[in-house]
DNA sequence: CACAAAATGTATATTGGGTACACAGTTAGC
DNA sequence: GCTAACTGTGTACCCAATATACATTTTGTG
């Protein structure tokens, strides 16, 4: 792999990523580029969850040595770098449609949970640094711009779309987490010791009413757990929207005042 | 390592956790406990990151072979599990004050940042299943006790106690991404290629006016990143906050009106 | 046009980490 | 004292990442 143009030395991945590293013209045409490594991963993601990526199952799966992805991606953890941005691919030509900043900062908070949702290996990739890829900032932009007209300097309004990403991206986790879990008892309950217990008998065994009173009401009430996980989300989503609301309510107040 | 006691089958590790798992009285007195494991196992995440703990080397530092391990803990993955249940030791003598809901959920919050802080690796950890931990649990009760005299149902105040722990639990590990991406650049940086680069003029570089116009603006503005990073994780909170206060307000109108 | 330089793909080997297994020594209770 | 139930350990195995050296292909240059 050639040395990257010289100018400000990027951290690893992102000189590729932003199509600084230069492949010299010499020697035979390459039969495999980062892009399909990148796409053949996440196709293995997608199906079998991230740990069954190995530098040998990707290259298997393209039909090559394990050793030849070496030759256009320097690490596996650049290579988890890659598909990171290869999952927000389309950020660039997403358009947000409402009337109102809030419809719109909601559909583009939904946007999010689906793109998570649909690589549920997103929320179990270690990341090593903060994801300065152009797929993701594409998408920061669109959120951005959800909020154009609402008064708020620029400021705020980076950190309302962080704070929306932060949550999104924690519940979706959880969920993925919740959803693994279950898969997992699924696959062991089948078993010597029966099916797996949900989750929710699992806390009204172990929850005892002295030490965890609140939690123990809450375990026995036969009225919960009748919400999805997807509407949870939603919920989380209005209170942030509703304290999003408060800001620049009280921002338009300080400004005429 | 003898079987559970037959009950309700729990997910792996979280039968110790629990205390159901009975050791045997028969044979040579354990020198080793899990208890100690775990805390080596904590000493070393603590001074050298997660992934410097291998069995290996947690067994080392007790002084004991990488497989003595095994009779106390039934794999890798549940030692992890004990380690985020050791990392909220303390959460059941938590004494939170404050006169009104809002300082006192506030505090909890930070509380739960704090821990995060002290423990950078929790956020780092593979979380297979959603922790069902003694200590967790714990954390959430009083989280919930805050909330005690808000005229809130039972449900609403687990779902804002859930999104404060998402936010809180994200923001820090971003946080500790970035910290950790800034030491690995820092070591990196010490070689060839002088010193690292830092994330704002990072983003000048890579950006340009006409595709991310408004990131663009922001990352140029001199008056931005004067904020430190706590403060950005406030703001969060208080935004979150309000949201939850627009809540409580209208929960006490529709019940009065 | 020959040939050196620059690439690509691969086989081999090393390293590190988790863990199955068998065995030796130890202790409680019959 | 005998035995079952333990504990700690050495050895072996497997898997995954990756350094290295080599054969092969292409290109630009003298």
């Amino acid at each position: 792999m050639p040395e990257a143009r010289e100018q400000v030395p990027l951290p690893p991945g992102l000189d590729l990523l932003w199509g600084r590293r230069e492949r010299g013209k010499r020697g035979p045409r390459a039969g495999l580029s980062a892009d399909a490594i990148v796409a053949a991963a996440m196709r293995i993601a997608d199906a079998k969850g991230l740990e069954a990526v190995s530098m040998e199952r990707v290259a298997h799966e393209l039909g090559f040595s394990t050793m030849s992805l070496y030759r256009h991606v320097a690490s596996k953890e650049e290579l988890l770098q890659l598909m990171w941005n290869g999952s927000a691919l389309g950020a660039e030509h997403l358009v947000i449609e409402g009337d109102d900043w809030r419809s719109r900062l909601r559909t583009w908070a939904i946007i999010q949970r689906d793109m998570l949702d649909r690589h549920p290996w997103i929320t179990q990739m270690p990341m090593a640094a903060p994801p300065v890829a152009p797929n993701s900032l594409h998408f920061v932009e669109r959120g951005l711009a959800t909020l154009d007209e609402t008064g708020l300097d620029d400021a705020d309004k980076l950190r309302i779309i962080g704070l929306l990403s932060s949550y999104t991206l924690s519940e979706a986790r959880m969920a993925h987490d919740a959803a693994r879990a279950a898969a997992a008892a699924q696959a062991a309950g089948d078993g010597p010791s029966g099916p797996p217990v949900p989750f929710d008998s699992l806390l009204r065994e172990l929850l005892d009413e002295q030490t965890y009173p609140r939690l123990y009401r809450i375990a026995w009430d036969p009225a919960a757990a009748t919400v999805s996980e997807r509407d949870e989300f939603l919920w989380g989503i209005d209170r942030i929207l509703d304290g999003v609301a408060a800001l620049i309510e009280r921002t338009r107040q300080d400004r005429s005042g």
